[in-house]
DNA sequence: CAACAAATATGAAACGTTTCATTTCAAGAG
DNA sequence: CTCTTGAAATGAAACGTTTCATATTTGTTG
């Protein structure tokens, strides 16, 4: 059994009888004789001929691979968006390079600078510190939800304020009268910060007072919705709000089990919504952890990878917002499950 | 602004007034002379010279990328699988090529020839069909769990049976006397088959009647719940087992669901056990979906990419178990929480 | 100081493509 | 039958590395 050598193009054109020109453009689809196609396409089956990147990527400085820069794929809303990002790739022939930058600032230059170094085609980012200024101006990128002050970079993300407003506008039609707004938010500014401000424009229609935990994210945050629940208890027991909006599913849930641990009913006594649509095991069924505005993942991720792939014609738009849309999850009273 | 063209090692040669080969050196780590050592590294700092992959991996046909083959990342075990790989891979100055091949063939097939055609160094496969055939001889892989019949390839997986044993001797710890087996499992053979052999292995040890579900996994999996549930129904509602083994997590959790919804306690009446460990927010944070047998996921995503990377004089162990171990998740009776 | 050995530096060749200036071919017109 | 013209085919050059046979420098020894 000998080690086999790949065969390459020339030897491709030495079996089919023509140049290695014809070969070449036979593999990349450029019109060629009819005769002449069907002997190379027979020499490429005989000989089990395959490209060799590498050296079509020296010539091209294309290499068909897209880096996907995220903190992780634990968090069930960065999977989602990882599994579209690469189901949206593919379809269009990309392959993708998943970086999972953990929301360290180190490797998150560490992975951009990898990709600058012509290993890949493009970047999209959902990335948790200040990388703007290590962006390579030449490189194209897409950024999901995040702001950069430094340069012009085509953003995708939902539309967190209507998101943040029919949140509310949902758990009024649900029969709440006094929903607050909970939040940890990181210091990186990014679209997602909309959600309050939707939540303080809806309080402004409907007349309501606003009333939320907004902290930065930290260890602390089961004491701090644990005091924050403390205040707000009536000398009965009974609670001042009615309903949640959490800006993420994750803490809406994390109030959820505290606010059932504490012995009120959900949904009967306290309504929850949040934001994310994350599910359970990331099937279709119906799965999700509690009520929530859900982000369109995967048509967000099939935009990201629509505006890297554009035709260099097309200006990319600096902003692209999706609509997000609510969904039952057990929290609430729609009375329709 | 002109469209700066990278500079190349010739560049960095003429710079530093010495030869390309000496560049070369420098760059790749082969003792050179201090004073040429010092005048290239200058150089490439004045230029800002980085490396061009394409060019190197035309010579060397390395690309230090290794190409993950899952079928998903929206199940939390693939999930926690692929970060842990992504974090062993960068370790070692690997990138991660990310497969997500939804269990379809023809898609697990694409991949393995994308990654056979000198794109890759190296796979991870973690598949669904039966592609023993398809695996390129040439290429370095490492199965999780699966089994192929062509070929010897090394496999990474959970011990299962010790696993399968541990589920049911803690089940019988917590008080269970009739403890059940739940499985649906895929058509492919691998590892994990093996829970089930340990369970039946601790029935007989322990003298206990073995009772199970196990047929092909399908949409059809609640209606077989529910009737298995009838079936063991006493004439006074209550059942005749009172503890389940689930081949997974994810239809443990089901189980679970449907337990409590037909109005049976867990785990008062009924106490559940997993296998997978997989988390709801992929956190260290104590959130189990059930108590269960937990599969070491980093030590098995590093062993996979160790056994991969090995110097090829090392022979690579054809497989390779590491042990699963049992965590509290809510649904037994444990008494320590 | 000459002679030699060891250490280091050199740069041409090769990797397998794509590209493009040139040549060849085929067909139609005169 | 010759000439013209557009289409198709050709293959050398180039992409930016690594490698390796050769050349040069450095250091040691008698």
């Amino acid at each position: 059994m000998t080690s086999q050598k790949a065969p390459t193009m020339k030897d491709v054109a030495r079996e089919a009888g023509v140049a290695l020109g014809t070969v070449s453009k036979v593999i990349n689809g450029i019109p060629v004789s009819e005769r002449n196609r069907l002997k190379v396409e027979q020499a490429i089956q005989t000989l089990n001929y395959e490209v060799n990147t590498y050296a079509r990527g020296l010539k091209t400085q294309k290499s068909n691979l897209v880096a996907l820069i995220i903190p992780n794929t634990t968090n069930p809303f960065f999977a989602s968006f990882a599994d579209h990002i690469e189901a949206s790739l593919y379809k269009k022939g990309l392959r993708l390079l998943l970086c999972c930058a953990d929301g360290i600032p180190q490797k998150e230059i560490d992975y951009l600078n990898m990709a600058a170094n012509n290993k890949v085609d493009g970047i999209i980012a959902l990335t948790y510190s200040d990388i703007g200024k290590y962006i390579p101006p030449s490189l194209p990128i897409v950024v999901f939800d995040r702001f950069f002050e430094n340069r012009v970079i085509p953003r995708v993300a939902s539309d967190n304020f209507s998101g943040g407003c029919l949140a509310i506008e949902k758990l009024l039609e649900f029969g709440c009268r006094h929903p607050i707004y909970i939040r940890f938010h990181s210091v990186f500014p990014g679209e997602s910060d909309k959600r309050k401000d939707g939540y303080l424009y809806a309080c402004e229609k409907y007349g309501l007072e606003p009333d939320f935990i907004d902290e930065v994210d930290c260890d602390d945050r089961l004491r701090i919705m644990k005091e924050f629940l403390e205040k707000h208890k009536r000398p009965d027991g009974s609670l001042t709000f009615d309903g949640v909006f959490s800006h993420t599913d994750y803490h809406g849930y994390m109030f959820y089990r505290l606010l059932l641990s504490e012995g009120y009913r959900v949904p009967e006594d306290v309504q929850i919504i949040g934001f994310d649509g994350i599910r359970k095991f990331g099937n279709d069924d119906d799965d999700l952890f509690i009520s929530s505005i859900c982000q369109p993942v995967e048509l967000l991720a099939e935009k990201c990878v629509e505006i890297l792939t554009a035709a260099d014609g097309t200006p990319a738009p600096c902003l692209t917002l999706l609509p997000a849309q609510y969904r039952y999850g057990g929290t609430t009273r729609d009375g329709k499950r």
